[in-house]
DNA sequence: CGTAATCTTGAAGGACATCAACAATTGTGG
DNA sequence: CCACAATTGTTGATGTCCTTCAAGATTACG
């Protein structure tokens, strides 16, 4: 399967007819005791899956019925406010996760990548927007095909509560180290776990611009751009171009 | 139900009471095929909830099948890294729970009152401490009993989901409170939604003290101590004693 | 009633934001 | 392919907000 679309324009049509395709694959019955999609195979044992974390069974489900979709730099995956009637796993590309204060002020509570997902929800409008960092590959799952397979798998259920829960540790480790470190710091650990989901040992081009970083760190773009530069020069980071980098001292 | 205990310790010789203590209540099958502990009423439909978020399944549980338990101000509910063996129903008080960086910085990502719940998670250890602000009086629900239930009801599984999801969305917007508002505008915004959830018109009075305030907010004590100032200053709040204040302006 | 803890206020210093200019990179039309 | 404009990144100078240090005021407690 896995239609694909290229340059998907914003949201509302696109999302209907993910809905359509996804039906037409795996027909739901009228009177709404769906079948599950396909044989959900049983996922590993929470021993073994809590050190890699890899969700096989919504893996499995996007696998099966979900269709794929291409975002160009900046476009718009889902909008804050609109109706929460997808989901999403990341097949390539990064995507930054945006909220929006009153003022104008923007902070990005995450960037996603490659496996990721996004928009795991039991609310019904996103409470935050989604854009393509650079050119984004997406698998789209219907919601209704997920709230239908989660009733009839056990695995699934854990599986997405494992993945939110992650999102709060992810959420509560951030607020910490905004309040508890100073900007070359910030900085410095941002790359550091960017790195390290990374293949190690050679240059990282990081996808996502200096304001970017800055609207993720709670900083400003010049500040930024600072740390960069003072990080260089203590020689904790090597700086091939602006955007190649490599951690040289993994202290701090 | 409801057995009472005052001034419970730590943690683990008390948990392991608790969970004998449900296992009386509802005595668990050795086949592990156990039955549903009572019956779970359909909880209104979700339009419904969504405007008041009152989780009466997960509510219902707690009343069938928790214990309560006293803790003293200051005292550890639940401590970091140790088994995630129970959740928690407020009953009355203010907990706090926090989050510790390596240099000793704490962060409070929230405060939970009556009828909030904590510990409602799918890993097995605490990724963060909840400490009781004053003199907390706390429903306790065994882990197991919890876990048995979520296979049989969906509503429950529902009301697990909308929870983390507000949880989530909680920690966005501290995010971005955080990093796009200062320093009198943020104790000010604390104020006015800690007073949202209070019987209005009257003083309200603050549980927690000026450093819990400011590890929740990213200041130290002496801002928000001046924070307070100016805002009475300015006239945005009434403040009757250092504990005792009233929202007098609702803007900003 | 006296001691300890918490809260408040003041003064000085530091970290980051803002403003501004320049450099480097990317994109565009000739 | 080059020239020029637009965008992005870097660096410097200055100002602001907050932290830190210090001392006094208020409250809690034995």
């Amino acid at each position: 399967m896995n239609i694909v679309m290229r340059n998907a324009s914003v949201a509302n049509e696109q999302l209907a007819r993910a809905e359509q395709v996804s039906l037409k694959t795996a027909p739901m019955p009228a009177n709404g005791a769906a079948r599950p999609v396909l044989g959900l195979r049983p996922h590993s044992a929470p021993e073994t899956r809590r050190h890699s974390p890899n969700y096989p069974t919504l893996t499995a489900l996007f696998e099966a019925a979900s269709f794929q979709r291409h975002c160009q730099p900046d476009s718009t995956i889902l909008l804050h406010g609109e109706s929460a009637d997808a989901l999403y796993q990341i097949v390539s590309g990064t995507v930054r996760c945006c909220m929006i204060s009153a003022e104008g002020n923007r902070q990005i509570p995450c960037f996603s990548t490659r496996k990721g997902f996004i928009g795991i929800t039991e609310q019904d409008h996103w409470h935050f927007t989604a854009e393509a960092v650079d050119h984004v590959v997406i698998n789209v799952l219907p919601r209704s095909v997920l709230e239908r397979e989660l009733k009839h798998s056990a695995p699934l259920q854990e599986e997405i509560r494992a993945y939110v829960d992650a999102l709060i540790e992810n959420r509560d480790t951030q607020l910490l180290t905004l309040v508890s470190t100073k900007a070359s710091e910030r900085v410095f650990r941002f790359l550091r776990d960017f790195a390290a989901k990374r293949p190690s040992g050679d240059f990282i081009a990081l996808p996502m611009c200096r304001r970017d970083i800055a609207d993720h760190l709670g900083l400003s773009v010049e500040t930024v751009s600072r740390a960069f530069s003072n990080l260089k020069r203590s020689g904790r980071i090597d700086l091939a171009t602006c955007e190649k980098y490599r951690i040289t001292s993994l202290t701090g």
